[in-house]
DNA sequence: CCGGCACAGATTGTTGACAATCTACGATTT
DNA sequence: AAATCGTAGATTGTCAACAATCTGTGCCGG
């Protein structure tokens, strides 16, 4: 398996101390505005302030936390205007991701490899837990993308999903109302717009997922009650589908 | 003025040597393959491998260098496809950008300062050495996306064109051969449409600029003959030209 | 002659101590 | 009483030494 063989894991110290970090974020033990102070943080994991300082540099970019010259990194403090900027950027990226994608086509082991990713998603064990469910759908995303052979945007992808989930997080929005089955479902249309070599299908159904995903994440925020995320200027229809034209 | 008051400074150690390390680049000093040793920089630089460590892993993400597990970082080795990718993305995202931009409009004082950093495009002596012409270009672009109040994007658009800046470097293009004045043309159109607030047309100036840009850089780029922009999936007409409708 | 093994040198990863900076609180001045 | 100043504590920024890892070379057995 592809899968299997050579993707040497990338487990430096700063890296198990950053995803130990988003982790606490997601979990909700780490708070808006709670301070990541680098001596705490170096004791509780028992090592030294080195790495930790490492970590909270990478996690700096993903726009997770804040950092001020000499006065140390706090916990972002997303507004809901943040999660819609990353989801535009997603969208924006995502389409043109797809649509080189399903413009070339995928061989067949491969694209079966990353449908076999959606197992994880069915799984009700997966499903009780929010940030497994997080974890499992971001995994099946970024697999997805990075059948472009884009690296770059597969990476700015990457990060947007990272970005995007903390973000609700860190919002409080309850994610646990999510129709799974649905958003497997949209997965599928997805794959299957890939599958049939249809750019302009596979561009539709992505800007469709996002576009009911963050509807969906504005219903399970309480303080934005009257958003329409049709017709916001960053999601508005028409969109860029017509970059898959000419295929 | 704005520009001139609280904008603090972000030098921090590792930002300034960051900053020498990429107009190492830049200036040829530095080319793709070469070893960036943290003892060596240290040593010139003359402070220690702290902060020297922390400047590579801030150049990391930027794509500019490489680096693996224990065995450190090398100038990075682009391909002209990496150009392609990045400048594919800068072009969505600076879609969504401008078509924010153009479909809000700016309030004068703040345009007038953005359009007078094209001055520092006209002045011979910046036009004579390409550095410095490269930096206020991306000067000028970065403080236009800025307008968009979507900082994120604007963040990805910053590190996009400093990634094609350094790629473009380190292939070697020459850039001298590129005609200023069709460049800031470019650029003057692309305000003009913000200035009338016309999405649709904010959003075209910006495909072609990004288009001939590349199609230069094409030109100049030996060891690729047959290339002809328009024709290649990433920038193939029509475009996601039609986000910037239902203004 | 070829493949595996072990050693030496070089380089990165980590650590704890020291220096510089910031925040908060209280004293001083007007 | 309000504002300014100054000090103490906490925290980040920097450093040099140590530990772990990697690369390459030469030896050995086959």
């Amino acid at each position: 398996m592809s899968t299997a063989l050579a993707p040497l894991p990338e487990s430096s110290t700063a890296h198990l101390v950053a995803d130990r970090i988003r982790e606490a974020i997601w979990q909700g033990t780490l708070r808006p505005g709670d301070r990541l102070v680098e001596t705490d943080l170096a004791e509780r994991f028992e090592i030294s302030r080195g790495p930790v300082r490492e970590a909270i540099r990478l996690l700096a970019p993903e726009g997770l936390i804040v950092l001020r010259r000499n006065r140390g990194a706090v916990v972002a403090n997303p507004t809901f205007d943040d999660v819609l900027e990353v989801y535009a950027a997603r969208m924006t990226l995502g389409e043109l991701a797809l649509a080189t994608i399903a413009r070339r086509g995928v061989d067949r082991a491969t694209f079966d490899e990353v449908t076999s990713l959606l197992d994880r998603l069915r799984d009700p064990i997966v499903q009780a837990d929010p940030v497994s469910m997080l974890e499992a759908d971001l995994a099946f995303q970024d697999a997805l993308m990075r059948l472009s052979d884009l690296p770059r945007i597969a990476d700015m992808l990457e990060n947007s999903g990272r970005d995007a989930a903390s973000f609700v997080r860190l919002l409080g929005i309850t994610y646990e109302s999510t129709d799974h089955d649905a958003l497997i479902a949209r997965h599928e249309r997805t794959l299957a717009a890939i599958a049939a070599t249809n750019p302009a299908e596979a561009v539709t159904a992505w800007q469709d997922h996002i576009r009911l995903t963050v509807a969906e994440f504005a219903r399970g925020y309480r303080e934005v009650d009257d958003l329409s995320v049709d017709q916001h200027p960053l999601f508005a229809y028409p969109l860029s589908a017509s970059r898959q034209e000419k295929s």
